[in-house]
RNA sequence: GGAGGGGUUCCCGAGCGGUCAAAGGGAUCAGACUGUAAAUCUGACGGCUCUGCCUUCGAAGGUUCGAAUCCUUCCCCCUCCA
């Protein structure tokens, strides 16, 4: 295998499709470091696993030396990717954009090489073109072309609205490429009509379309819906050990290996392997555990893993209470507080129907004796643990 | 500009004068079970000073003993025609 062969491997290792693969191979050939772009909406600065699909994949650009730009959508945040739902977002503001920003950066360096990042905003080449530009770029695209986008496509059919600064998005996502003179763009499944753009805009502009490579996107903890931020379905790469341990254990047993497939850097042969086993009697639960660790181990440390783990393990398989908790003082009066009152002030429950609810339900603690009686009045002194359901405590003084 | 359809509780979606805090599904939460915060099953799912009271059905008025349901005005969305 020659290095062009062995790079074009790791290049499609777990992709959904590569535009054009003979162009690539061209490219490949010329021996230059390719740039490779890939952007980012910077209205979620919390990066989730699913966005690590991509890095993960730019990492292994790095990994071949080839000039990655990690492009922050400042510019066209403000117009938000068609997504159907909540198409128009309030536009950020200059302070907010730059605060996402470096949280990004400090993302992103947990799994790409910071010399070798370049951080781009799109805002740099849209601002100087102002308005007369825009309408210039919006000229080189028709409305029937932009219905081929599948998500306008159906919208436009089932009825749903579409507004018309949805159509720029595209285009200006095509026109980074133009303005970034991308040779590569990285996106997921849902970005290939944007993807494609791009390469329309460049030929417009006189330059080799870039090559475009998809990955699959990572279904969110629902199993059904993709990762999102806005469908709370995901995990943050910023999370707590012991969150991103259980959101993972959380996953059902058939959607961990769609996650052991886009996530691990386990080889292939090997989740094959966990496969095989799983199938032949193994418990899932501990294939599962060996995926929770080693992401927490990503983006915290060996340390953080194994702790996750044993408090896990102590939590909900043994029931016990843990250490850590938040700690709440609240003041109440001669005659006491009603259970239900403490429950609300200690954000153990949304509203004090909720924890009557609760309390009815069985699902209500104090130091790990059930609640029965909803009418329960606490009094003042004393430190007690209050519980909801197996996740939920407080640690809750009165005064 | 004209004609028609529609806005219901977190989401989808029934209801079309009282029996409606509003069917059904999804999401969520709790319980049981377990291999785990999987799966499955059961239950809850507006708020409150909780066997009662208060506030919701795009907004504001009105009719009525009584309105999510009828009328008026306004806002928003969609379709067809121009």
């Amino acid at each position: 295998m020659t290095d062009i062969q062995a790079a074009l491997a790791l290049i499609k290792r777990g992709s959904s499709e590569l535009l054009i693969e003979a162009e690539l191979l061209d490219k490949l050939k010329t021996d230059r470091p390719l740039r490779v772009k890939a952007g980012f909406d910077p209205t979620a600065p919390d990066l989730h696993l699913g966005h690590t699909v991509l890095i993960n994949k730019l990492r292994h650009f790095q990994e071949l030396g080839h000039h990655v730009m990690f492009l922050i959508g400042d510019f066209t945040g403000m117009i938000g990717d068609p997504t159907g739902r909540n198409a128009t977002r309030p536009p950020l503001s200059r302070e907010q954009i730059l605060a996402n920003a470096q949280t990004y950066r400090e993302q992103v360096f947990k799994i790409l090489d910071p010399a070798k990042t370049e951080i781009c905003f799109n805002s740099t080449w849209f601002e100087p073109i102002g308005a007369a530009g825009m309408i210039k770029l919006a000229a080189l695209h028709t409305v029937a072309r932009m219905l081929e986008r599948d998500d306008f496509a159906k919208r436009y059919t089932s009825g749903q609205p579409i507004a018309i600064h949805e159509f720029l998005y595209p285009l200006c996502q095509g026109y980074d490429s133009v303005a970034m003179l991308a040779d590569l763009e990285l996106g997921g499944t849902d970005q290939k009509f944007n993807l494609l753009v791009g390469r329309e805009l460049q030929k417009h502009y006189g330059q080799v379309p870039q090559c475009i490579l998809t990955m699959p996107l990572l279904i969110g903890l629902d199993g059904v819906q993709k990762m999102s931020k806005s469908y709370g379905n995901f995990v943050g790469i910023n999370e707590a050990p012991k969150e991103i341990f259980g959101k993972l254990m959380s996953v059902s047993d058939e959607l961990m290996w769609s996650y052991y497939e886009l996530l691990s850097f386990r080889a292939g042969e090997e989740i094959a392997g966990l496969k095989n086993e799983v199938a032949a009697g193994r418990n899932p639960r501990d294939v599962k555990v060996m995926l929770a660790q080693e992401i927490v181990e990503r983006f915290h440390t060996r340390k953080a893993a194994e702790d996750a783990l044993a408090d896990f393990e102590a939590r909900f398989r043994q029931g016990a209470i843990p250490d850590e908790m938040d700690e709440f003082e609240i003041a109440c009066d001669a005659q006491g507080m009603p259970i239900a009152q403490v429950m609300k002030q200690a954000c153990l429950s949304a509203s004090t129907s909720e924890a009557l609810r609760m309390i009815e339900q069985g699902g209500v603690r104090i130091d790990g004796e059930k609640i029965s009686d909803r009418m329960l009045v606490l009094h003042a002194g004393g430190t007690i643990v209050l519980q909801v359901g197996k996740r939920k405590f407080a640690r809750v003084t009165l005064v």
